[in-house]
DNA sequence: CGGTTATATAACCATATGGTTTTATACGCG
DNA sequence: CGCGTATAAAACCATATGGTTATATAACCG
């Protein structure tokens, strides 16, 4: 239904590289070759990922002498955030009967201890 | 680096279809039919779907007669939510940064307006 | 100009994804 | 048992993804 700018923030966000990329990022602006030192994978390689990245707008590039720092544009991970948000109640939720749960464990382990310690 | 069940999740969560799957069932269990219903899509597409969603520990199935209804499962939404607030203060930071800049411009306006109003 | 550095593009490859249609399985029912 | 309903699995296809190597572009520097 709603084919949102979604599909493209949590498809750039499904693979690891880029979200180690993103992580980096928040340190600070850095050119390709300082993102690719971590990571034992070509530079074309590293350029792809963050051409995904742009495409789904969570960073963006300048130009520096020959360098391209790119920096990271947190905007749509608040629409992540948002979008996660309306789901809230139901982990918490699930967080609820576990409570119930452990708090009917422990009933039940008091009860048993007293029958048989240990 | 982190291979995380992150992963799993997120691609899951790039696809409108699914989302809408996990909207629905945030209203309660559902069987497969039913999910269908609202997608001009086969039958064993939206099975393929709901795969995607189970592998990613989005929902669950039980068995109920010949049906199967599936339930939404929230956890790594949770784990989606944690990830997604570590960046929170960087689109905050751009929030102020459009604050000053809208404040700047008002400024300016008001003085522009004293010059040549409206 | 020529070389070095930083990055992008091209061409290619293997595998994954999202869909299809057709067929199989599992259960409940008369 | 045999049929209908609900769902999964198989086989197939087109396109996307994530990587590679080799090559091109762009900017600075002597």
């Amino acid at each position: 239904m709603t084919a949102n700018r979604l599909d493209q923030t949590f498809a750039a966000l499904a693979d690891p590289t880029r979200r180690a990329i993103l992580a980096r990022l928040a340190g600070g602006e850095a050119g390709v070759m300082e993102l690719a030192k971590p990571f034992r994978m070509s530079q074309p390689a590293i350029s792809k990922h963050l051409k995904v990245l742009e495409r789904a707008g969570l960073i963006v590039r300048s130009r520096r002498a020959q360098s391209r720092p790119c920096r990271l544009e947190a905007r749509p991970l608040r629409e992540v955030a948002d979008w996660t948000e309306r789901y809230r109640r139901y982990w918490e939720r699930s967080f609820e009967r576990l409570d119930a749960y452990l708090a009917r464990l422990q009933r039940k382990e008091r009860r048993d201890g007293r029958k048989s310690p240990r």
